[in-house]
DNA sequence: CGAAATCAGGACCGTTGCGGTCCCCTTATC
DNA sequence: GATAAGGGGACCGCAACGGTCCTGATTTCG
């Protein structure tokens, strides 16, 4: 339902708390710190470690440290490491799952739509979403568009 | 992870589908049309009457025909018929099932994310997919930028 | 008026993927 | 060598999705 898995959301959140503090912190530390159960928080740290997003130290006195600074990791990364590489359909680019390819009207027809999400995704960083009066504009002006009263970017004239 | 029902996609063939030739079809006609199976274009054709994307008409010489013009209809529409609202995480906005909100570091920290994906499924309608070459850029030119080779609207700075 | 056509609504079930936990091994520090 | 920490899985319950089918209500046509 176009709903991302709850281990990206607890990604987001650990690699925000690996964002403060000490540099280099031991899961069952960040999981105390955030409150996620901690073979949770083992499971997505060694998934980021996996798609070097976070570095990791073994042995006494080990731990996670992050690669890049917040402010140079976009969502779409934690996302694409966690949930896959962003493809709305089975049948996006290479897809190769694609029966009858050939006579599918919906050929290649999904790619701009997926596109216009990705580049959304990559548009928003870690530190955008670490504190809203950092980098985006005042929370109060964003809420007082109200819901879907949205001054649209020409996404797909753009790409 | 971040994928959209198979149901979607074939609402989208459908209601293309719809947007060609005359005016009321029925569900066989278009099933044969399409070449998606009857049952699953007349599950369709309910959840998107029941969303008033299409009206419909009972009895013998009856069917379905759309409400809106095919460039009225955003994909964000076939998308909440189907999937339901477009809720990247469970607590977006009025999200009403996350314990702890008070202590929970996301509160909230999503709703851009959220918006900024919701906008660019708002700015693509179903005209947009039907036919390429009539409101895409050339497909060609699309081809050639490559995958991940994308000029980024400042989205979340928009909003 | 009866029969046929067509939608409405829901029940049904197999499959898939997610969420969450646990275990054993390797590595590094002390 | 003892201990602390990550690495890499296996494992299972559950919820959602997908696909199909059935029964009933409504309208047109003969
Ligand atoms: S569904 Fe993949 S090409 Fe048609
Ligand atoms: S997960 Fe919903 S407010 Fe924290």
């Amino acid at each position: 339902m176009l709903r991302l898995s709850k281990l990206t959301d607890y990604a987001v959140v650990v690699m925000v708390r690996l964002g403060r503090g000490e540099a280099v912190q031991t899961s069952p530390c960040i999981a105390a710190a955030t409150g996620v159960p901690e073979p949770t928080v083992a499971k997505v740290l060694k998934i980021l470690a996996a798609a070097g997003l976070v570095a990791s130290h073994r042995g006494a006195r080990g731990g996670y440290r992050l690669v890049r600074p917040l402010d140079a990791v976009p969502i779409a990364d934690i996302i694409a490491a966690i949930d896959g590489p962003i493809a709305l359909t089975a049948c996006v680019d290479g897809g190769t799952s694609c029966e009858a390819q050939g006579l599918c009207p919906m050929r290649g027809r999904w790619d701009p739509v997926n596109r216009a999400v990705e580049a959304a995704l990559v548009g928003i960083t870690l530190a955008d979403m670490a504190d809203p009066a950092l980098t985006f504009a005042a929370p109060a002006e964003a809420a007082a568009l109200g819901p879907l009263a949205l001054p649209l970017p020409a996404l797909h004239v753009a790409e």
